[in-house]
DNA sequence: GTCTATATTATGATAGAC
DNA sequence: GTCTATCATAATATAGAC
């Protein structure tokens, strides 16, 4: 996460593990910016060198505290990928709660693309978050199998479901729904996961606030295939349904 | 790359740290194939666990030698990190020498729908490529900038060429080429690199042979707009379905 | 060409002072 | 809540026997 953007509604509940007492914490505000420190300082280790290339004390000294601090807070390097995965999952998925909340007023294509547009969107804003998914999917094979599964696999059959229901609507392209999501997944965030190799070997400029615009042109443009657009004659005829 | 592909033309010529003599080396062809063993089981675990996360223990290991035998045919982790590399990306290049071939007899467009139908199949074919490319994208950043920028750079630039050359044929969707580029890249790769989350989640068999024509069809589907296809009348007017 | 020590450093984690 | 030792282990790498 940077420190830029502002998704901090569905903050995560990780198990503390010697928790102070309630009245303790709040006489100790700087507990908690530690603790948020090395959160922030691990999200980018991790998401650098994955969770087994990511050491503590490289944590801790981008979080400028002493290699034996998150100990306090989180059990392990284990409890603090955790709460780092559990913070990312959740700052996308509190994205997601206001157009879902459209469901059913609005059509399964229409809200969509209102979901992939806040993805896209916060993929943008948080360059970290495409590796960190990447490592949990690999490295998630470890002691539990805990509540990510529970996130991510949900919302692949959400997201299968509203590309199916745009399908038999006309407006995306054929194909399987999971396979399909995959490539939107891929094709969002691979310019984001190599940005440094992007802005060196080309002229795109990813800070220039036009190239989210664009990014989310190109990519819905892929996927979605609009009657409209194909006959687009006096801007009506949304027809060939028959 | 896995032992199942048949990519082995290109191979690479890295610098052997303490070559033995010619006539030596041709009586004791075994070291050959400890070296491409070690390579083998490099190229996996470095996909597995990125430069860092990889040990070289865990190679040996893998490969079935002592975890000091590395050091007389590639100088350090470094040095294998470099060769495993090389490897991965002459492997690519020499898919490409077929295709480059045709260059100036067949459409610009034409070119480019058989180059990325390699980059499919050989991503199909080599699981790891896609992580090693990944991985060398931000961990190039070492001792040297070396080959790898003389051989990935150009190859965006070819591609850019390219995908400009199609879009004047009206055959290509619009967009900054590089960046299009990148979406094809993400969109190919992603369910690779992803495959064990892919296959546990849906239902998506990777190993089904006609997984990698399907993921073709619909990679080129996204960014080719064939002429013909969109005014397509005697076709039988493939119906949105309803 | 391949192995068994072994040196050296880095790592994750703990104990205990303040 | 934060720090300074400190420990046990695992890492990369070297030396040298065969």
């Amino acid at each position: 996460m940077t420190a830029s953007d502002g998704q901090q509604a569905a903050e995560e509940k990780v198990p503390r593990p010697r928790a102070a007492p309630a009245d303790l914490r709040r006489r100790q505000p700087r507990g908690e910016h530690t603790r948020e420190r090395i959160l922030e300082a691990a999200t980018t280790e991790f998401a650098l060198h994955g969770l087994e290339g990511a050491s503590i004390r490289a944590i801790a000294r981008r979080a400028g505290v002493s290699h034996t601090r998150f100990v306090y807070y989180f059990d392990s390097k284990e409890g603090l990928w955790q709460a780092v995965a559990l913070r990312t999952t959740s700052g996308l998925s509190s994205r997601y709660a206001a157009p879902l909340a459209l469901r059913g007023k609005i059509d399964d294509a229409d809200l969509l693309k209102l979901l992939w547009t806040e993805y896209i969107r916060f993929s943008y804003e948080n360059p970290q978050v495409s590796w960190i998914m990447s490592h949990l999917a690999r490295e998630r094979t470890l002691d539990s199998k805990w509540r990510v599964d529970r996130d991510i696999k949900p919302s692949h059959e959400r997201a299968a479901h509203l590309i199916r229901s745009a399908q038999r609507a006309g407006r995306m392209i054929k194909g399987d729904p999971h396979h399909i999501h995959y490539l939107f997944l891929g094709a969002v965030t691979r310019i984001f996961m190599l940005r440094g190799e992007a802005e060196e070997f080309t002229s795109i400029r990813i800070d220039d606030p036009a190239f989210l615009k664009e990014h989310t042109r190109l990519i819905l443009s892929l996927f979605f295939r609009e009657p409209d657009e194909a006959a687009k004659p006096a801007r009506k005829a949304r027809a060939p349904k028959g």
